[in-house]
DNA sequence: CATGAATGAGCCTTCATTCAT
DNA sequence: GATGAATGAAGGCTCATTCAT
């Protein structure tokens, strides 16, 4: 991928997500890159074609990140305490996408929410990778219960989806409250579950 | 409050939900409630005025329902029941706003985030919105602990971030990957928190 | 019909004669009748619609004027010389339209021609007033006929439409080529044409 | 001529005529004939001199017909049906152009309207032709005339305007109103003048 | 010869805003 | 209270043109 093509990607991913799709102008993307408007439409052949180019630049990424964290460990303190380290995840995402999501998860997600809407592509892929990410949760709880290291009343595919919503909303929280200090409620929110959970 | 302003406020908040603030135009919003354009500057100085009182009218209401479905009830069972029964919660959001929510909650909750960015008050009082919810929950649930419902290790005060993430999260995800039926999934979810708190 | 609006109408309609259509800018028309191009979206949706609404203006007025033109006049002389005065045509259209069509006939009847591929509506006005226009001068010449004005073996169909392309293709070819003079070839047509079909 | 600069003026042509100057795009040009933009710009110093080239193309081409089409026959007969042969002259102008001009004579006459506007040299060129289309018409039929098969009372210079005007006309209306059938008209358009003018 | 990157001006359109009525 | 006319800035997009390679 060219240089500069990869620059505009960059650049308005992060205008974008700071502006939503309609506050982000061609204009601002292009001037903060030193090219000019006309410029962005050697590589792209519209905004929207932009758009769904940033976010599927983006979903790439994500989901590489998003596996790799999902990795069995060999015990489940060392997984649960690796789902939740939030400050990892969002120092991972900040290098790849200069994006300080801490701040702003929530444009990030509605930026695909968006994209979802108007691209069916991505709605397909971003059902994707919740599906991968859950069912490889999924199983690895279920390992670590065959193990008899989880309570036998515990349903794996319920704790998997529990898992997820309370990632997704704390990091969401987080954000909209800021008297909640991520890094230290993702430790004890860890530090609960394994409570709960363990046999 | 007068009439006309209201129907303003409501459709403004309907074309701001669906459309997000750049993407809602004064026109269109006019146009629908059959006045015109300059008819809405008679009660609010600017688009951004509105704004601010559309959010402020929806966390008015947001606040009476959240603390309504926060309330203490006779048992943990019905309580927690009662936190993620999701259908309800949509049902009653859109007798209120007329908003379908279970398809536009991102919208939503993404308009707050963009309201909070405008303006501080409304950081302060989604703050405070949040944490009323988070204590009452907490007061709630260490009245449950005391009762001897609830497992003595567990923190009263993480477990109710704990509830919170996870009902938002849950609401998000529904939205997002539209494989997670959300009324099951929050039987589900909350039948397997029970088996995990309780004592 | 608002002052402004038929303003707009008029001095479209001259840029749109002098430019075509890609050619004429709302900018340009908007400043030449001093007001600016926000305001010309109000009385109309988009350049089309005011494109639309010029040629619709301008066919009325053509319509006008033709069947004005072909009248039965008391003698066959008067009925010939009176369809080749061109002079008189063009003096007429310049007072309704502003506009100089002794040079501009061209993109006069360029301008009906683009606008016959964008709008099928007006496809089927000008095949009307066409029509109208080639069974009028029918009738009148089947009159002069069987008043024993014309001779027996000519057929009036044919004549009429001979009738018309002399007078679209005299019009247009001292458009392009300077050198005929319009007025006195209109006379000279006229006689020419009563010694041929004369009895 | 390099055969790719001829390859650029044809296809300038057909797009000329079918957008007019300002609708055809160097880059839809460039992309139809599988170069680049740029290379457009070895061959032309401008769209402008690529315009008047291509007239230029144009004009050369149809002189040599026109000048064809108006050659002494040995009747008279076969000479007024032979300049209306229209079907005849589309089909020499597809083959030379690649243009079906039955559809777009309108584009194509207002393109060398536009041209005369833009280039003085086009005008003199243009005059030129139809001067010597109109002396050689004229030197024919005075010749029909002095052996008697043309009537002692027409004018051959007017004769020989009124029938360039016809069949220009007659082309003209034909692209308008598309009730008009062109081969058929031109058939009887002929036979009713060999009526007016036969002694 | 020809490409491909990049520019800058201009175009149509939308929109928040103002203001006389 | 509310309308409707009008503005001016900005936005997405196209396009002729230039130029290094």
């Amino acid at each position: 991928m060219s240089d500069t093509k990869e620059k505009i990607l960059l650049k308005a991913l992060l205008y974008f997500t700071e502006n939503d799709y309609e506050g982000a102008s061609l204009n601002n993307i292009a001037k903060s890159i030193g090219i000019t408007k006309g410029g962005i439409y050697h590589y792209f052949q519209s905004k929207d074609e932009l758009f769904h180019d940033c976010l599927v630049y983006m979903l790439d990424g994500l989901e590489r990140i998003s596996m790799e964290m999902v990795k069995p460990d060999s015990t489940l303190e060392e997984f649960v305490y690796g789902l939740f380290s939030f400050d990892e995840l969002f120092a991972v995402l900040a290098a790849m996408f200069q994006i300080d999501l801490l701040n702003d998860y929530f444009n990030f997600l509605y930026l695909m929410s968006v994209g979802i809407k108007k691209f069916p592509d991505l709605k397909i892929r971003v059902a994707g990778i919740y599906q991968a990410i859950g069912n490889e949760t999924e199983d690895i709880l279920r390992a670590f219960k065959s193990r008899g290291n989880i309570k036998d009343d515990l349903d794996c595919t319920i704790l998997s989806l529990q898992l997820s919503s309370m990632i997704e909303g704390a990091m969401l929280i987080a954000g909209l409250n800021k008297s909640v200090e991520i890094k230290t409620a993702g430790t004890e929110m860890a530090e609960s579950i394994l409570k709960m959970i363990k046999k």
